[in-house]
DNA sequence: TGTACATCAGTGAACGCGCGTTCACTGATGTAC
DNA sequence: TGTACATCAGTGAACGCGCGTTCACTGATGTAC
């Protein structure tokens, strides 16, 4: 607060994250200012584990900058966080992608994409809740929220199904089974991060057990006479 | 905010639910009040659909008193919170226990149930999101959440498992099957609640889907030899 | 090489808001004598 | 039946907090002449 550059940090302020030590950027290097807000957000999210710690001040506290900066950058919170939300999103989309890369068999793949799923999202659990367990009108615009859902993970899910119904391998509407499949990995997953001190079974069985059974009812009857 | 009981209502205010016109409470009548602050958080909740909207101010003026009032009956914001939660949690209870009454058979237990879970969360997305997609520590008063959560439908679900499992109609640990079963309810009812604008198939369909597929996934191999 | 000037990258202070909580109080109502 | 008094059921004002956003500004830096 005090303009006084050499001032230590203030001491208070509970929440308080590492505060960077900025220096102006040089002309024509504004930009740079950019990334830093987002890694801020990144950080803040992190660090505290909770979306509401992710303000406008906080972000521009842990950045090493003044509130109206951000406003050069972004016209509002909403577009923040939306921003770091996308960032997010890549890195979900990648981490399904290099998980189920190389895998031929499609049922193989389903797994792994489920694997990987819960894997990532348990791994992230602040992330996850934002992307996956806010309110709808807390996700900010809507409808590219939906179409980033569309495009990651979700697709690459949705191919497998298809290729895995043509080959006989499991039976059913992909565009009812594919919805099914994400409901068990995002129950699982989101149930783990909400409660995560019930008496839960191993982490491992469990996935293991819920993945195996799903596929099991998925898969074509084996006394059908037309089986075999 | 004027001292004059007859002033009406301020217009602005955006969120303004029906302010209550209040009369003090009689003599020894106190405990009323009580009351009428939970079924203020309650209406709070069901009408602005956000869980920032109960705040003890803005349950003080839905009730039509003065926010230093709640103090006379709840210690604090987060035990507010919980009672008011307490009241879900049986009607929750109340409307599992309806749905499987009287059915005998385990396997079809388990299926009420799990309908019956996916609706009564589809029909209070709210108190849905209180209960089991809130962040542990928004959670109030953790090890009774907990206690609540084990004593209600879960146990229920638990039982019918066993007993599908003693009479060999499901094969498993029914540990691992009580948590596989409510990921999977779930996992549907959370992400419809959270996404509802996506392009779900026709939830009824969905909702047969999952359930008869799962179920189909926990039941004995048909084609192994001990089985017929 | 020197200087006026435009532009860039921010700052500092303030706005009005709602929040949880505390404190000293008030006024109606029932009760003891 | 009358009156002093304790108690109950609240009120009114204030505390300090953090928030998103706006506004007029400043000072360093590069550029045109």
């Amino acid at each position: 607060m005090s303009g006084d550059p050499l001032e230590h940090q203030k001491p208070g302020s509970s929440n308080e994250i590492t505060p960077a030590r900025r220096h102006r950027a040089r002309r024509g290097e504004g930009e740079q200012l950019r990334e830093d807000i987002l890694e801020a957000a990144e950080r803040l999210l992190i660090e505290t584990g909770d979306k509401n710690a992710v303000s406008i001040r906080a972000v521009a506290r842990t950045v090493g900058v003044t509130p109206p900066s951000i406003y050069l950058h972004f016209t509002d919170k909403n577009e923040l966080l939306f921003q770091a939300c996308q960032v997010h999103w890549k890195r979900f989309d990648a981490h399904i992608r290099n998980a189920t890369k190389g895998i031929d068999d499609p049922v193989e793949r389903i797994a792994a994409c489920g694997r990987a799923y819960i894997e990532f999202g348990l791994a992230n659990p602040e992330h996850y809740r934002i992307l996956f367990m806010s309110k709808p009108d807390e996700q900010p615009s809507h409808t590219d929220v939906q179409q980033l859902l569309l495009d990651s993970g979700f697709t690459r899910l949705f191919q497998a199904i298809s290729e895995a119904v043509e080959r006989d391998q499991i039976v059913g509407d992909p565009g009812l089974i594919v919805f099914h499949c994400w409901s068990v990995v995002h129950g699982l997953t989101s149930l783990l991060i909400s409660h995560p001190d019930l008496p839960w079974p191993d982490r491992e069985v469990l996935t293991k057990h819920l993945l195996e059974t799903s596929m099991r009812g998925l898969a074509p009857d084996r006394s059908s006479p037309d089986h075999q």
